[in-house]
DNA sequence: CTACGCCAGGAGATG
DNA sequence: CCTGGCGTAG
C-alpha cells in the first residue's frame, strides 16, 4: 500500500501535543482545556499508530460526540493517511452500539433488522405500558409519562436492568421512581416483542451482549487494539462499563475530556469518570493541554474569571499568546424583543459593512429563546440556521413516512404500525386499534403481522364488515410494500408509499397553509433516501459487497433508518453565509468568530431550577457558561434585559450574577436602543458607555431607553416597512396586501380582527402563508 | 369514526 | 404564547 510520507509529530504539534499523541501504551488522560487543539491531538495519534504500523485503521476504535465530529476525523485522518476510512469504527457510541448490535443482537433475541425507537416511540410505549397497569397517567397524582421514561432511561445510563431497579431503594415520595419500578420491566417486554431498541437500550444491551457472552467479547477485546474517547467528561455509567470491558487486556484507552466543560449531568454523565480516572488505571499517564489556540487575551480572561469560582474541579487555567484583541461587549435592554432587535440590526449592519453571516452565533440557554430573534432576524433581512429545536426527522411528515418504511424493515414494530394505521384516514379508529393490540398482545405479534391472520381470529376479536375490509387492504399494501422493498431500491419503495397512500393529497387536505412546506420535506426526505442510497452502493466492498457503511447495516434501507434515528443536532450543518442560532449545549465543540450569549439574566441563566436549588447545579450552570465564553474567536458580546416575555406575560429579570463574575476592566458597551445615536459607519462598537460593571453588579441606565415598540426606529424615526392597517375591516378576502417578507399577495382568509388577526394570504412567490395581520398592510394604499 | 374547539400545562439541555 | 390531550357534536 501506498501512503505518504509519514508526518513529523513534533513539528505539528506542540510538546503537550505532542506527547499526548506520541504516548500509544497503556491508559491515558488528556485533560484539554477548551480550545487546545484535542481533535487534531486525536488525528495526529491515530495516523501516528497506523504509521508506527500498531494496528490498521480497523483495529482502532474512536468515540466522538456527534456524527459530524466522527465525520470531521475521518475525513482529515484519510486525507493524512490515504485511504477510505468509511469502514473504520469512528463514530459516537450509539452509531457503535447500533453496529456491534446488527452483528451480534441474535443473541440476545433481535433480529438484524431492529428498530432504533426515539423519545416519542418510547413515551407512547410507556404510556400503554402504563395505562395496562392502569396507573393514572394524568391528573395531579405527580405521575407522568415523561417522568417515568425519565426515570427508566436514568437506569439505564447506570447500567441498571429491570431487576437490578427492584432490589434498589427508591424515595416513596417520588411517584415516578415508584412506577418506574413496574413499568420498566413491562416497558422492554414491549420493546422486544417490537424487535425494537431505545436510546439507551443500545447502549445497556450492547453491555449486556459482551458479559453474557465471552466469545463476542473476546472478539471485540481483540480486534480494538487501541480505543480513545473524545469529551470524556460527559460519559455516563454505562458508557464508560462499555469501554472497560473492551480495553481490560491491554488497557489501550486514551481519554480526551475537560472537566469544566462537562455539562450533561442531568442525563447521566457522571464528572467522576474523568476526576477519578487516575485510580481507576493506576499507571495511567497524564497529560495537560492548556494551551488555547481559539480566543484572544480578553475572552480568556473572562472564561477563566468564570470558571475558577468553581470548587469541584481540576485546577488549572488556559493561556494563549494571542493578542488581548476587543473588550468583552455588554449591553442591557429593557425587553428581549429589544435584545433580538439590537442583535439583529448590529449584525445586520456588519453584514452590510461586508462580514459574513456565518461569522455570527446567537447562543442562549433554552431553545425557545430562540423566537424573538428568528423574528427580528427575518425583519432585518439576515439570514439564519437555527441548530436543534425541532429537526427535519422530527417533522410530522418526515415521521409519517419514515414509520411506513421502518414497518416495511421491521413489521414486528407496534408504534411504527400504530402511527400509521390512520393515516392518513382510512376509518381506523382507536377502537379498531384496541383490538388489533389486544389481539397483537394475545397471539404474541405486532399489529402489522396481525393483519395477515385469517379473517375468522379477526372476527373474533370484534373486528368485521367494512373495519375488516380496511384492514385486509392495509395488510395487502404493507405486503405488496415488503416484496417491492425486496427487490427494488429504497427510493422505489418511498415513492410507492406516497403514491400508494396519496399521501400528499392528504397533507393537502390537512393543512392547505402547511401543506407546500410539508409537500417539500416529503421531497427532500425522497431525494435524500436516493442520495444516501447512491453513497451506500458506491461504498460496497467491492470484492466481498459488504457494506462499508454505518451500523453494519445489511441494505441501504436499514442503513439510512439508522442514520435518520442516531442524527444529532451537533450533525445539523451550518448554511453557508446564514447566521447560526443554538443552544449552549448545542454549541460544544464549536467555535465561532463572533458570539453574542443572550439572556444573561437570574432564571434564565443561570437557569430558575439552578437558582432556587431545585433539580439543578449552579456548578453546571458555571460550567456551561465556561462552554459559552470560550466559542468565540474574536468577540463576545453579552447581553441582558430587564422584562422577559415567559408563556406570554412578561417577567422582571436582573442581571446574571455571571455578569458580574467577570472583571470591569475587560467590559465595554455593545449597544443600547434608547440613545442609538449614529446608525454607526464602520464598527458598531458605541463606547458610549451607558452599562457598567461595577464590583458585581450593575449601575442601571441614566436614560433609560423607552419600552421597544416594534415599528418605531431607533432614532423614532417610524420604520419604513409596516405600520398596522389603520381599519382592519378593509382586510377581507380579495384584499390585495403587502408583507415585509414575502411581498405582494391576496388574503384567502380572515380570523380575528384587529392588527392581531391572522390572515391567510396566497403570494404568488411562495405560495400560501399564514400571517398576522399587523405585518401586512394594504398595498393600495400606498 | 372524524373534526373541531376548549383548556391545562409547559419551557432545561439530548442520543 | 403553543401544543397536545380530551370531550363533544355530527
Amino acid at each position: 500500500m501506498i501512503r505518504p510520507v509519514k508526518h513529523d509529530l513534533a513539528a505539528l504539534l506542540n510538546e503537550a501535543q505532542h506527547e499526548a499523541a506520541a504516548t500509544t501504551e497503556g491508559p491515558l488522560l488528556v485533560l484539554a482545556g477548551a480550545g487546545s487543539g484535542k481533535t487534531r491531538v486525536l488525528v495526529h495519534r491515530i495516523a501516528h499508530i497506523v504509521e508506527q504500523g500498531l494496528a490498521y485503521p480497523s483495529q482502532i476504535l474512536a468515540v466522538t460526540f456527534t456524527n459530524k465530529a466522527a465525520g470531521e476525523m475521518k475525513d482529515r485522518l484519510g486525507r493524512l493517511l490515504g485511504e477510505d476510512l468509511r469502514r473504520s469504527w469512528i463514530g459516537t457510541f450509539h452509531s457503535m452500539c447500533g453496529r456491534i448490535l446488527r452483528m451480534e443482537g441474535h443473541r440476545l433475541g433481535f433480529t438484524s433488522s431492529f428498530s432504533i425507537y426515539d423519545t416519542d416511540d418510547s413515551k407512547r410505549t410507556v404510556r400503554r405500558v402504563m395505562e395496562s397497569l392502569k396507573l393514572d397517567t394524568k391528573k395531579s397524582s405527580g405521575l407522568s409519562v415523561a417522568g417515568v421514561m425519565h426515570e427508566i432511561d436514568q437506569a439505564k445510563n447506570k447500567g441498571l436492568s429491570p431487576k437490578d431497579l427492584q432490589n434498589i431503594e427508591v424515595p416513596f415520595f417520588q411517584p415516578n421512581s415508584v412506577a418506574a419500578r413496574k413499568v420498566y420491566p413491562r416497558y422492554q417486554e414491549s420493546l422486544r416483542r417490537a424487535n425494537a431498541m431505545d436510546f439507551g437500550d443500545l447502549l445497556l444491551l450492547a453491555v449486556e451482549l459482551l458479559r453474557h457472552h465471552p466469545e463476542v467479547l473476546a472478539r471485540f477485546q481483540d480486534k480494538f487494539r487501541y480505543v480513545m474517547v473524545d469529551e470524556f467528561q460527559d460519559t455516563n455509567g454505562i458508557q464508560y462499563e462499555l469501554l472497560r470491558l473492551l480495553v481490560k487486556q491491554h488497557e489501550n484507552l486514551a481519554v480526551v475530556g475537560d472537566d469544566d466543560q462537562s455539562i450533561y449531568r442531568w442525563r447521566g454523565a457522571e464528572v467522576r469518570n474523568i476526576l477519578d480516572f487516575q485510580k481507576a488505571f493506576p499507571r495511567a499517564k497524564v497529560v495537560k493541554l492548556e494551551r488555547n489556540y481559539r480566543s484572544s487575551g480578553n475572552i480568556l480572561a473572562a472564561a477563566n474569571a468564570v470558571i475558577k469560582r468553581n470548587e469541584n474541579r481540576h485546577p488549572k487555567t488556559l493561556y494563549t499568546d494571542a493578542e488581548e484583541g476587543l473588550p468583552i461587549g455588554v449591553a442591557m435592554l429593557n425587553h428581549g424583543d429589544e435584545e433580538a432587535w439590537l442583535v439583529a440590526e448590529t449584525i445586520a449592519h456588519r453584514i452590510r459593512a461586508g462580514e459574513s453571516g456565518e461569522n455570527f452565533a446567537i447562543l442562549y440557554r433554552q431553545n425557545a429563546q430562540s423566537r424573538p430573534f428568528e423574528q427580528a432576524f427575518r425583519r432585518a433581512r439576515v439570514p439564519y440556521t437555527l441548530i436543534g429545536a425541532t429537526s427535519f426527522f422530527e417533522r410530522k411528515e418526515v415521521k409519517d413516512l419514515l414509520a411506513y418504511l421502518r414497518v416495511i424493515a421491521n413489521p414486528a414494530s407496534q408504534e411504527d404500525f400504530e402511527r400509521i394505521i390512520n393515516v392518513p384516514p382510512r376509518q381506523l379508529g382507536d377502537k379498531t386499534v384496541e383490538r388489533l393490540r389486544e389481539l397483537a398482545d394475545q397471539a404474541g405479534l405486532s399489529g402489522t403481522q396481525v393483519l395477515d391472520l385469517d379473517d375468522a381470529r379477526l372476527e373474533a376479536a370484534g373486528l368485521k364488515g367494512k373495519t375488516l375490509e380496511k384492514l385486509k387492504q392495509l395488510g395487502k399494501l404493507f405486503r405488496e410494500l415488503g416484496e417491492l422493498a425486496a427487490t427494488e431500491s429504497a427510493t422505489e419503495v418511498a415513492q410507492e408509499i406516497v403514491s400508494r397512500t396519496k399521501y400528499l393529497a392528504y397533507l393537502e387536505k390537512e393543512d392547505p397553509v402547511k401543506a407546500e412546506d410539508r409537500i417539500h420535506n416529503v421531497e427532500e426526505l425522497v431525494s435524500s433516501i436516493a442520495e444516501h442510497e447512491s453513497l451506500y452502493t458506491e461504498a460496497l466492498d467491492p470484492e466481498t459487497g459488504d457494506p462499508l457503511t454505518l451500523a453494519g447495516a445489511r441494505t441501504p434501507l436499514q442503513a439510512f433508518l439508522d442514520e435518520a434515528a442516531l442524527i444529532s443536532t451537533g450533525d445539523q450543518k451550518t448554511k453557508d453565509g446564514a447566521v447560526s442560532l443554538l443552544t449552549l449545549h448545542a454549541a460544544k465543540g464549536l467555535e465561532f468568530p463572533v458570539v453574542f450569549l443572550v439572556g444573561m439574566e437570574e432564571h434564565t441563566f443561570p437557569t430558575r431550577r439552578a437558582v432556587e436549588g431545585m433539580d439543578a447545579d449552579m456548578e453546571e450552570e458555571r460550567r456551561l457558561c465556561y462552554v459559552g465564553f470560550t466559542r468565540p474567536m474574536r468577540e463576545l458580546n453579552l447581553s441582558c434585559v430587564r422584562f422577559r416575555r415567559v408563556y406570554g406575560t412578561d417577567e422582571v429579570r436582573r442581571p446574571s450574577r455571571f455578569l458580574g463574575d467577570i472583571p470591569e476592566s475587560l467590559v465595554t458597551n455593545f449597544g443600547q436602543v434608547g440613545a442609538q445615536p449614529e446608525r454607526p459607519s464602520s464598527s458598531f462598537r458605541p463606547s458610549a458607555g451607558a452599562v457598567q460593571v461595577r464590583g458585581g453588579d450593575f449601575v442601571e441606565l441614566d436614560d433609560p431607553s423607552p419600552f421597544f415598540d416594534p415599528f418605531t426606529d431607533a432614532d423614532g424615526q417610524v420604520e419604513p416597512g409596516p405600520p398596522a392597517p389603520s381599519e382592519s375591516s378593509t382586510l377581507r378576502r380579495g384584499a390585495r396586501v403587502s408583507h415585509n417578507t414575502f411581498g405582494l399577495g391576496v388574503v384567502e382568509q380572515v380570523e380575528g380582527t384587529g392588527p392581531r388577526a391572522h390572515l391567510t394570504i396566497r403570494f404568488p412567490t411562495v405560495g400560501t402563508k399564514r400571517v398576522v395581520a399587523r405585518f401586512v398592510q394594504l398595498a393600495d394604499e400606498r
